[in-house]
DNA sequence: GAGCAGATGTAATAACGTAACATTTTATCG
DNA sequence: CGATAAAATGTTACGTTATTACATCTGCTC
């Protein structure tokens, strides 16, 4: 995730957010994993190295890190995934599969805003398709 | 409510789902309310008849209803909305204002599926929009 | 080096959800 | 009808996810 971890420090240069040593860390933990994690994975995986970790210091950096368009949180799965792309500006689109938990996401211009009620102003969407990747057999 | 409770019967009647008295209290309970209802206050609506509701009362109800169509779980919000139409075949979209809490689903073919990864099939879609409905104040 | 803002440490607890097993209710069938 | 099987509910206990509140530290400005 090398493409990750340096388009993360060019964002953060570009727009003044400060990715601190910690923060920056879990960043690493979430672009590594092949899958989304879990806050206290993440918290568990930190305890390992700084044996001071608790559940604020990870949500914190999450927030962070969500806030700066680096990580999307998964919403139906309770867990996070790193931006293939930082700072984006549209609304993410993840298509999670349910057997091997990979997550592709693709962005798009208002996506899934179908028949919008009149008068509504969309501030943050969720867009989660669950199913089986192309790489996954039919049962 | 009553349009709900009763396409909610005549659905559980064509389809052999079994609406108890329990499941339909539950029902009503998130039917009445005019917001997305949090598991544990229906655990304790519930409570303060029947005194016997614990966990487990209220989200096997809940699986059954979302099971049955008869309600959409919001996942960014941890919380339970009734489904004005019961046991419509496609994806929901809801949209979520964030003044008054106000739901309004809408129905779509394939909603959000932009860009699609080659060879995905999208079992269940989470979409759920958030900002400020027509009836709330700009800021 | 005093003061301030942002970041992190720490303890405690709230909020959300499930596993496992007991009991009761309902449907089915000889 | 009474046995029996399946479905639903009761109950205990626990696991997971997330936040509040307050203390401390770190880097910066004046
Ligand atoms: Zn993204
Ligand atoms: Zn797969
Ligand atoms: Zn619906
Ligand atoms: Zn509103």
């Amino acid at each position: 995730m090398p493409d990750i971890m340096e388009d993360a420090d060019r964002h953060c240069a570009k727009t003044g957010a400060r990715l601190t040593p910690l923060r920056r860390r879990v960043l690493e933990l979430v672009a590594q994993a092949r899958a989304p994690v879990k806050a206290y994975d993440l918290l568990s995986q930190i305890d390992r190295t700084s044996t001071s970790a608790k559940p604020p210091t990870v949500y914190r950096a999450l927030d962070f890190l969500i806030e700066a368009g680096l990580v999307h949180r998964v919403e139906a799965l309770n867990a996070f995934v790193a931006c293939p792309q930082a700072g984006h500006g549209h609304a993410a689109v993840l298509y999670v599969c349910e057997s091997c938990a990979n997550v592709t996401e693709v962005q798009g211009s208002r996506p899934g805003q179908e028949n919008k009620p009149a008068g509504f102003t969309v501030k943050r969407s969720v867009i989660e398709h669950y199913g089986l990747c192309a790489d996954c057999p039919r049962p």
